[in-house]
DNA sequence: TTGTAAGCGTTATCAT
DNA sequence: ATGATAACGCTTACAA
């Protein structure tokens, strides 16, 4: 800037103007500063201009596992919203880690960024390492993994309600014997997941029994293990609602194993839409969960807020849908019908990025 | 800091010291300086310290979508890598647009990132937004999708020899007609894996008949409708060879739509070894391409060059491998072998993420 | 071992 | 419409 000033004969406080096109500049001045900072390649230093005004156009993003399709998919929408404000994005992964998530947002505050978006890591239950942004007033939203114990703005999707009508579906399908696997009971979208399951068969004055009930960290190894314990039970459910689809798919593949039809003989309810929801036979039935809203939502609450358009503490719900496939929906039994041998279902149209 | 100096009485460089465990400052005085810091929540603006010592702390990564299974695990390979040295990642995507591409290769570049990180949109042909970092010095790797065009650091795997095994492995099968389903030619990955499928045909003495090849997005609707135009043909093939795995898919599934039997009737190989490979039934024989590790690879690069500890340019190939499963291995039609009937293979250990 | 002071590249304030 | 100057919060010669 200190070059284009001398060369021009101007002031670095004009080229600083023009460059940001401000209203006192004439029009002459700032094109002639503008046609030179192009020629010359002069790129403007963020670093300085963030430190001056106190605002880095950057906003941090805390995910528990960035290689997940439904966090891959968020990030994706907010990095969209992001771009378009304006805003940069800085991206760190938890692993689902405590101590990781308390550095990374001691990272992210001293960045200075101007706002921070966070999906919960499964481990954490203090929140003590996000104060340093709520003292600070830089805006804090959470997203999907939320808490309770914090007052910030909230993107979620109603938990209780998706499950409580994934399970009415299996009930109207007529299994009677549910089980669930559902993942820690600290992390509250999974706690309400069980709470509409069960509120479900008590609605229908069906069993809960303790043993139906699984909690693990929903990885594919969990999903194998849970099944086979279920599935040995003296008396088996006859039908898995699953708090996620990777242990949903899981479940499927390791009923097949045994020689078990689905859904004939087991009923399967996923939950998420992810892509191999659709790719594994029969096509699982699950809750869609638009990863990508959630983001977008999220981004653009936040950024609303930095701009200082919106004032006040609010939760976004976003709205899901129970995607009825193949895995839930026993086929009929009256030859009348017609089946669809030779025709395997696909219903592509509707899951989540799949690319 | 200054607050710090002066409850301390000590001058505001002993404090920056104290802080960065310079070798000249007592002990006791570090002691008493990081115990008030904590006290008082002192949080280091690292701005304020970039712009000083032209340094941010951060790496710039652009990718193409991180929405895709392969990307988004090797995102989470660099943030891992990254932050272990210290390094926040500042992420963006450009849609595979190249427009996209350069606005936020230049952004990047203004936000006086130390080192890039890039793997290229499908669009780009032209690479001249890189310029700015080649020409001051700001190190840049490039991963997977990269371009003989620009000299700098890359990680790639080899994905002549790749397609060149995938399709002898076919050919070893007793397949005779094998289609290809590939991507833009332009981007170098695809037409190496092109180019090997190509060479293991002619060293076989097969036909390479242009028909029997298709160029495309790579998407799922590509994948369905390149398999129909190929299956439509006078003289169909009896194998396909995907350039990645969602085409590879939705091959299958397109094909038992129509009846036809994977692998008795037509075989297919896959490529990219995504989650969505082991739920697929039949397995899907693909090649694995360790995302992850990509990642690793080259944020050690990138790191290793803004440390300074290498000099020079060097490209890194990845180790792949032909992971054979159903998809492509007739089943034997002698009945003196134990069939597989009733258990249905899975291959879960050797999958990339699928959490 | 510690302190003084300059300076990183901008932008904001106040003047002209 | 433009300019001089201070300041943002930190690091680092250089001095003591």
């Amino acid at each position: 800037m200190h070059d284009l000033a001398q060369r021009l004969g101007v002031s670095v406080t004009t080229v600083s103007r023009a460059l940001q096109d401000h209203h006192s500049i004439g029009r002459k001045t700032k094109d002639s500063v503008k046609k030179l900072a192009d020629e010359l390649g002069y790129q403007r230093n963020s670093m300085a201009a963030a430190l001056r005004k106190k605002k880095s156009n950057t906003i941090g993003v805390i995910v528990p596992q960035i290689a997940r399709p439904f966090i891959s998919s968020m990030i994706s929408g907010i990095e969209q919203v992001a771009n378009e404000a304006g805003f940069s994005v800085l991206i760190s992964q938890s692993s689902d880690l405590y101590q990781k998530e308390v550095k990374h947002a001691s990272s992210l505050y001293s960045s200075d960024v101007d706002g921070l978006i966070v999906s919960l890591a499964m481990e954490t239950q203090n929140y003590d390492h996000f104060s340093p942004f709520l003292d600070h007033d830089v805006p804090v939203v959470m997203v999907d993994r939320v808490t309770e114990k914090l007052e910030v703005d909230k993107v979620i999707i109603n938990n209780f309600s998706a499950a409580f009508q994934a399970t009415e579906h299996l009930i109207a399908s007529g299994y009677r014997r549910i089980a669930h696997m559902g993942g820690a009971a600290h992390r509250n979208i999974y706690r309400e997941r069980k709470k509409g399951y069960l509120a479900a068969l008590q609605k229908h004055g069906l069993v809960t029994e303790e043993a139906l009930i699984t909690d693990t960290i929903l990885s594919i190894d969990a999903g194998i293990e849970s099944t086979r314990r279920l599935m040995n039970l003296a008396n088996p459910p006859d039908a898995i609602f699953a708090a996620n689809d990777t242990t949903a798919v899981q479940s499927i593949l390791y009923l097949q194993e045994l020689g078990i039809d689905v859904p004939q003989e087991v009923g399967v309810v996923g939950f998420n839409n992810d892509p191999i929801s659709v790719i594994v036979q029969p096509n699982l039935t699950t809750v869609s969960h638009p990863a990508d809203e959630m983001g977008i939502a999220a981004a653009k609450q936040l950024v609303d807020k930095i701009d200082g358009e919106r004032r006040g503490i609010e939760t976004i719900t976003i709205e899901t849908e129970l995607i009825v496939r193949d895995s839930s929906t026993k086929r009929s039994t009256n030859p009348a019908e017609k089946s669809t041998k030779g025709l395997i279902s696909r219903d592509v149209q509707n899951v989540q990025n799949i690319i």
